[in-house]
DNA sequence: CGCACAGTTGACTAACATCAACGGGTGTGG
DNA sequence: CCACACCCGTTGATGTTAGTCAACTGTGCG
C-alpha cells in the first residue's frame, strides 16, 4: 500500500491486471479497451493534455484515437527498453518513471511523468523504446497509436502544432535538467528538483506547497545524479534550515523564496 | 584565423558581414538571400538533413522554403536568448554552440551543433529563444521559417515524419547527455564526449578518429559540467595512457576500445 | 512475527574545485 | 610587419564536496 494519498491523484480503483512483485516483471501483454465512458471531452486534464484547445468536432476525432486506456500496476512496466515503439502514452492518473542504463548494469532514472505528461516521445526517432517506463503507483494511461496520430495531425494543424510543442517542451525540460546536473551543487539540485515538482503540480491545479514525491530516495538520488546518503543529508539540512518539512516521500515547502535563492533565481 | 582546417568543413570563403570582437556582439540584423545556386537538391548534406529522402518534386518545395541562407561570423550570434522565435536553422557549414544561463550570470554551454544539425528546436514550445546561438567559426545556416514549415508538413507526411524524428532525436541526445553528466566521473564524461563527437563526424562522412573539437577548453568544461583545469588534466591523462593524442583543439582517437571501456560500453 | 528493504546517520576517503602561477599562441594596434 | 597584451591552455598545491563504507532504525509486506 502506498504510504499516503496526500496528493489525491485519482488512482483508479479496480486493478484488473495482476502484477508480480519485484523489479523484474513482464510488461503487460495486451492493451484493453475502456468500457467506461471516458472520452477526452470530459477529462479534467484536457486543457493540459495533447488535444488542448481543439474544437468539439476535432476533439471527438482525437478522443476516438486515444480511446484505448491501459492500467498499469505499481512497479509494472508500461513498456521496456528494446520494445518496438507503436504508441505514445499520456498519463491519465498516477505516475511513472523512465529508467535507462548507464554503464555496466547501472540503472538510472531519467524521467518522472505526472498526469498529462506524454511518455515515449524519445522513441519516435528510433522506433524502439530506449527506456523502461515503470509505474510508480497504480496508474492509467491513454494509448495514442503513433501512426494514426501522425495521419490525424495532417488533417488537424492545431493538433500538429500541439504535438510539436510537446516534443519541444520535452527538450526544454531535459536541457534545464542538464544545466542543473552539470553545474549545480548537490543541495541546489535537490532544491531545484523540489521547486520543479512544485511547479508541475501547480500547473495540474494542486497547491504546490504540499505534495508527495513519488520517487523513493534511491530513485530520487539516481534522477539527480547523487547517492542516497547525500540526498538524505541534504533533505535533513533543508529541513533544519526551515526551508522544507519532509517525512519519507511527503514534502512540504515551507520557504519557497529560500529555496529559490539557493538555486539562484 | 582558426588554428587548423583538419576537418575541412567547407567554410564559406567570402565573409560579407562584419563582426565585432568579443563575446557580446549584436545579432546580425537581417537575413540575406542566397545569390549562388545552392538548392537542397545539390547539397552534400541532404541525406543527413531535414528533407532526407523526399522525392524530387517534394524536395523542390522544401528547397524553396529553405532557400534563404545566412552567414554568421565567428563569435557572432545567430539568435539571442529572448529573441522571438520565427525560424529553425540547419547548420550548412561550420559549427555553433548554444549558451544558456545557470544561476547568477553563470554562462553554460548546452549544445554543440555540427553540419546538418537543426538549431532552435527548443524554442518551438515557447515561441522565444531560450539560449544564445553562437557561431564557433565562420558558418552558414539554412533558414527554415517555422510557420511555413508546419504548413508544408501538412501536405507532406514524410516531411512531418522527419521533423518529428528530428525533435525526438534531440530528446534522445539530451537524455543521453543527462545520463552522462549525472552519474559519470569526470574522466568518463570527457571520454564519452570525444566518442560522441567521433560518431557524429562519422555520420557526416569523416573518418571519426581525427577531428577538431571546435569548442575551447572552457566551453568544453562548461558543456561537461567541469572546470577548465580538470578537463585539461584528464585530456593529458588520456594522452599519457595512449588513448588519444590532443594538441589544443585537434584530437586524435588512438584507442577507441579503451575509451569505450572507460565509459562502460 | 520476522524478514527484507527503505531511510537515516556517522567516520573516512576520493574526486574534483579552487587558488595561484606561468608559457605560448592569437589578435590588435602601432 | 612587429610588439604588446590578453586570453587560452597547462601545471602544481591546497581545500571542499560528495561518495564510500558501515552500522543502525523504521516501515511495510508476507
Amino acid at each position: 500500500m502506498e504510504t499516503s494519498t496526500s496528493l489525491a491523484t485519482c488512482v483508479s480503483d479496480s486493478g484488473l491486471v495482476q502484477d508480480v512483485f519485484g523489479w523484474r516483471v513482464e510488461p503487460l501483454p495486451v492493451t484493453e479497451p475502456a468500457d467506461r465512458e471516458s472520452s477526452c471531452s470530459n477529462c479534467h486534464l484536457r486543457t493540459a493534455c495533447l488535444p488542448g484547445s481543439l474544437n468539439t468536432e476535432a476533439l471527438a476525432d482525437f478522443a476516438a484515437l486515444a480511446r484505448v486506456k491501459r492500467k498499469v500496476k505499481r512497479r509494472a512496466a508500461l513498456y521496456r527498453r528494446g520494445d518496438a515503439f507503436h504508441s505514445l502514452y499520456v498519463v491519465r492518473s498516477g505516475s511513472f518513471k523512465s529508467v535507462g542504463v548507464a554503464g555496466i548494469e547501472q540503472q538510472k532514472v531519467t524521467g518522472l511523468y505526472l498526469p498529462a505528461d506524454i511518455m515515449a516521445l524519445d522513441a519516435i526517432c528510433t522506433g524502439v523504446h530506449g527506456y523502461d517506463g515503470i509505474a510508480l503507483e497504480d496508474s492509467e494511461v491513454c494509448v495514442v497509436p503513433y501512426e494514426r496520430l501522425t495521419q490525424l495531425t495532417l488533417r488537424m494543424p492545431e493538433l500538429q502544432s500541439h504535438l510539436l510543442q510537446a516534443l519541444s517542451g520535452d527538450i526544454v525540460r531535459d536541457r534545464g535538467l542538464m544545466l542543473r546536473l552539470g553545474s549545480m551543487t548537490a543541495e541546489q539540485r535537490v532544491a531545484a528538483f523540489l521547486l520543479g515538482l512544485s511547479a508541475r503540480y501547480q500547473k495540474l491545479g494542486y497547491a504546490g506547497t504540499r505534495f508527495s514525491v513519488r520517487l523513493a530516495r534511491h530513485e530520487m538520488a539516481s534522477y539527480l545524479g547523487l547517492t542516497v546518503e547525500t540526498v538524505c543529508r541534504l533533505l535533513r539540512r533543508l529541513q533544519q534550515d526551515g526551508a522544507i518539512e519532509s517525512h519519507l516521500r511527503d514534502m512540504e515547502l515551507k520557504d519557497v523564496p529560500a529555496l529559490r535563492s539557493l538555486v539562484g533565481y
